[in-house]
DNA sequence: ATATCCCGCCACAAT
DNA sequence: ATTGTGGCGGGATAT
């Protein structure tokens, strides 16, 4: 497998600056989809594709494995997955949240109870861009199943198997579709994903870690429309915005793919006009001579008609935009929304109390819990300090906590 | 400095 | 043993 790096020669990316916009897992999945998505294919070859798309195999099980998880594509053997294309994304959505809801209300005794939309403060909002964060309650969900998974001794097989990028994403999508918290933050999902239920110790730099893996999920994800990048007002910290479904709930016919500008990775994100990676070896054994990285040379051959994601290049602002490379079913827009449900939310926190009231006998299920709070603790005192006049029932179901 | 996240070593699983 | 998978985290880029 050992690729062995051809980097010399390449008259053509000479002096061009090594760029990792151009060799993001995004458009690799981007040029990955574009592709295969045609009628005619319903094999995909694992070496062929990175062949093709001009990487290392390493890479293509990243993208193969959160594609899995969303459907799109089926394992179906040993360096061999079928192609099944946008059209499997509402299935496995609804799969996955069935999956999602069994699992919250398993855990034998107490059930807790996925609570309806509540809250959402309105921040003020400098740009009005961002309308709003909040400590989002797919807590409540995320937090059971992932206890559900944490609980159960795991072998050390297991133990593999739970941290899979393809697990990470499937729990990752749990966490909006058991919710009608359509956006997340990178640091809650960070701390709700994988069980960072260690005894309070060495979960330091380790969530590190945990980021990155996110980071890789998100990446690709997005690149397939089913989330979009955001950032907490204010606080300007990372965050994941749901777009998957469209406004209906579920229903296959309901479910939709938002298809918005394919091309525009996050916010911005240049293109490159050439296929992702192949080696250009980094520094490591053999420094750049100066600053200028090594060039990234591809491999000319075959991958030429992969470009035409680069055409795409269509900045659409708001109103209108282009589909991607991929048709989409019954493709629904959701571009320019910059504004979201107006509508005030019915404080619930008391009943959000009383659901997690039943205290859980289990260790790792409160413990995570408890860094749940204690994010939900934070967020409440800076939102707090900002806007004074905020309902009253917050503070006191938050006290009950702490 | 902090946020992103590419790259590929190498452990583990499958053949 | 060989080959396929894919954690994992060092450290380079992007902001």
């Amino acid at each position: 497998m050992a690729s062995l790096p051809p980097p010399f020669l390449d008259s053509g990316c000479r002096h061009h600056t090594y760029s990792r916009k151009q060799k993001s897992l995004g458009l690799l999945c981007s040029n990955f989809v574009s592709l295969y998505d045609r009628d005619d294919v319903e094999s995909v070859g694992l070496d062929d594709a990175a062949r093709r798309l001009g990487v290392e195999r390493r890479r293509i099980y990243d993208i193969v494995n959160v594609l899995e998880s969303v459907g799109v594509l089926a394992r179906k053997a040993k360096n061999r997955y079928s192609w099944i294309g946008f059209s499997g994304i509402p299935k496995a959505l609804d799969e996955l949240k069935e999956e999602a809801l069994r699992e919250i209300s398993g855990t034998d005794g107490q059930c807790v109870k996925v609570l309806e939309d509540e809250d959402e403060v309105k921040l003020s909002d400098q740009n009005g861009n961002f309308g709003d964060y909040k400590p989002s309650p797919a807590a409540v969900g995320a937090a059971s199943s992932l206890c559900s998974v944490a609980c159960k001794a795991r072998s050390v097989t297991d133990n593999r198997r739970e941290k899979s990028l393809g697990l990470l994403t499937q729990n990752f999508v749990k966490l909006f579709l058991t919710t009608n918290a359509d956006t997340v933050s990178l640091d809650e999902a960070a701390r709700l994903l994988l069980g960072d239920g260690h005894d309070s110790s060495q979960m330091r730099n380790n969530n590190a870690a945990k980021v990155r893996r996110l980071y890789d999920i998100a990446n690709v994800l997005s690149s397939m429309n089913l989330i979009e990048k955001t950032q907490q007002l204010e606080t300007r910290k990372p965050a994941f915005r749901w777009l998957g479904t469209k406004g209906k709930p579920k229903a296959d016919t309901g479910v939709t793919v938002a298809i918005p500008p394919a091309t525009k990775q996050w916010n911005k994100r240049a293109f490159g006009n050439d296929i992702t990676n192949v080696d250009h070896k980094r520094s490591k054994l053999n420094p750049p001579l100066d600053k200028k990285p090594s060039k990234a040379c591809l491999r000319s051959d075959d991958l030429k008609e992969c470009n035409l994601t680069a055409q795409k290049q269509l900045q659409s602002s708001k109103g209108s935009y282009v589909f991607g490379p991929f048709r989409p079913a019954g493709a629904t827009k959701r571009i320019g929304d910059v504004e979201e449900k107006g509508g005030n939310k019915v404080q619930d926190w008391e009943s959000l109390a009383s659901s997690f009231r039943p205290q859980y006998h289990n260790q790792a299920l409160s413990e995570l819990f408890a860094h749940y709070m204690e994010a939900w603790k934070s967020w409440y005192v800076e939102v707090t300090q900002g806007s004074s006049n905020l309902q009253q029932p917050c503070k006191s179901v938050i006290n009950q906590f702490l």
